[in-house]
RNA sequence: GGGUACGUAGUUCAGGGGUUAGAAUGUUAGAUUGUGGAUCUAAUGGUCGCGGGUUCGAAUCCCGUCGUACCCCCCA
């Protein structure tokens, strides 16, 4: 006997899967893949750990640090639980790179883990699709992955207006960089991307009393107003003529006519307040925000990033990539009642007890016959009284029990209940 | 890393200095002679998160700590 236990509470930011939060996951992993396949991406995984260098190289201050987790193996050498995919995957495909035909279309689900403080939709251990096209600087490969992350969502069956992709481009940001600040210092204009990622948090006082305290001159200040206020395109174009013919500005226009041509129009917009964290995006940058005053939230998002592979590598090439989280997703359904949907159309189970002990033979013979005829047959191990056997079906929600007892067995039949009309329905024992 | 709130049966909670800590629900067994969500009976359940302090006496007050939820920071 010891005098102390050991709590059954699982660690610090994860969580333990219940078969009722397990459905809600599977059916969030079935649909992802799914709509993958159809896109014709194919399925890859990494190793759970990596070096940990791979993430203190590029990862950030907190991603590839103090929320790193790291342990060392036998030879000494320090590894990393992954916190993200990006880099696992491009060190996986710059093995390859030089030999594959081109473009890699490429995507995973897989947990990760960083040691954060856990709040709503964000824990410690969660799980993500990622999804990459490498090889192709083509815009046909940005619509395409655009396309993807709206059937993503599309295949949940949300109601119209549930959610929007908003749409920029850091080509255009540096435009309107170069444009407001010309001269300024690069540590600058670090914050000042940081202040126009934060513009949805901040006041219009704000905001513009943060750009004042970089020392910005008012001619600035307007020009970025005007940027981060523009509601479309068209509105950009009125107020800053110089961007109308940039790269950034055409990139932008040319991928939304591409998809409101497919029918994708409602859920697509430009958004100038879209900056998204990391330094090695470089082209078209997304965030598909919740539209529920539940969840008022960005979900997930993702970009381009040319860049980043050289990182690695002596091999450099072009990436269009995002990754989506499992527990956003979640509170998407939720918030949008699409869970009970799911729920109600899961394929139907049925129990089979043990009315009597003397037919436990024939119970398992009926059992396989069932199974085997493509049913999924909960049977009874220990001998039920029938109320009992009603009452467990009930309480673990399965819609049909079947009915196998002395009488049946003498008439050669076996009964179907539906535990929901209540109607029984006779079938012949082979 | 900073902040706010909360930790009492498996679960939802009550009790807010005074004997052996309660309810509902759940679970198990039995009753109603094989057609259900009921009712009745019994059993099962808790070092009141953990540690320290104040007190004659702490689930109750104080401090710390751990955990949970949410916000900020950060980030997908």
């Amino acid at each position: 006997m010891s005098n102390y236990t050991i709590s059954n509470q699982e660690p610090k930011g994860t969580r333990d899967w219940f078969p009722e939060e397990f459905l809600i996951r599977k059916y969030i992993f079935d649909t992802w893949r799914q709509v993958c396949l159809k896109y014709g991406f194919e399925e890859y995984l990494t190793p759970l750990v990596e070096s940990a260098e791979i993430y203190r190289a590029k990862s950030g201050e907190d991603v590839g640090g103090k929320e790193l987790v790291t342990f060392t193996d036998l030879g000494g050498r320090e590894l990393s639980i992954r916190p993200e995919m990006t880099p696992s995957v491009t060190r996986m495909v710059s093995k390859i790179y030089t030999a594959a035909p081109k473009p890699l279309k490429y995507f995973s689900i897989a947990n990760f883990m960083r040691n954060e403080k856990p709040q709503r939709g964000r824990n410690r251990e969660f799980w993500q699709l990622n999804c990459d096209t490498f090889g192709s600087s083509s815009l046909n490969a940005d619509s395409e992955i655009l396309q993807l992350a709206l059937d993503l969502m599309l295949g949940f069956e949300p109601p119209k207006n549930s959610f929007t992709l908003n749409l920029s481009n850091r080509k255009l940001i540096d435009e309107i960089l170069s444009l407001a600040l010309k001269e300024i210092k690069p540590e600058i204009k670090i914050e000042v991307v940081r202040t126009l990622d934060k513009w949805n948090k901040l006041s219009a006082i704000d905001f513009k009393e943060r750009l004042e305290s970089f020392g910005l001159n008012k001619e600035s200040i307007e020009i970025l107003e005007q940027f981060i206020n523009s509601k479309n395109l068209n509105e950009l174009a009125e107020k800053l003529p110089a961007l109308k013919n940039t790269l950034g500005y055409l990139e932008i226009d040319q991928v939304i006519k591409d998809l409101t041509d497919l029918g994708y129009g409602d859920y697509v917009a430009f958004n100038p307040a879209v900056i998204r964290g990391f330094d090695y995006y470089d082209g078209l940058v997304f965030e598909v925000f919740d539209n529920s005053p539940d969840n008022n939230r960005a979900m997930f998002g993702g970009g381009r990033y040319n860049g980043l592979a050289e990182i690695f590598g002596s091999v450099s090439f072009p990436a269009v990539g995002f990754a989506i989280g499992d527990e956003t997703t979640r509170l998407f359904l939720e918030s949008w009642g699409l869970i009970e949907k799911m729920k109600n159309s899961q394929p139907a189970r049925y129990y089979l007890p043990l009315l009597d002990a003397k037919l436990s033979a024939e119970l398992r013979l009926l059992t396989k016959n069932l199974r085997r005829a493509g049913q999924n047959i909960i049977m009874g191990l220990e001998e039920q009284k029938i109320g009992k056997a009603l009452e467990y079906a009930n309480k673990n929600k399965i819609a049909q029990v079947i009915i196998f007892g002395a009488d049946e067995k003498a008439k050669g039949i076996y009964k179907i209940k539906n535990m929901m009309s209540g109607q029984e329905e006779e079938k012949k024992l082979n």
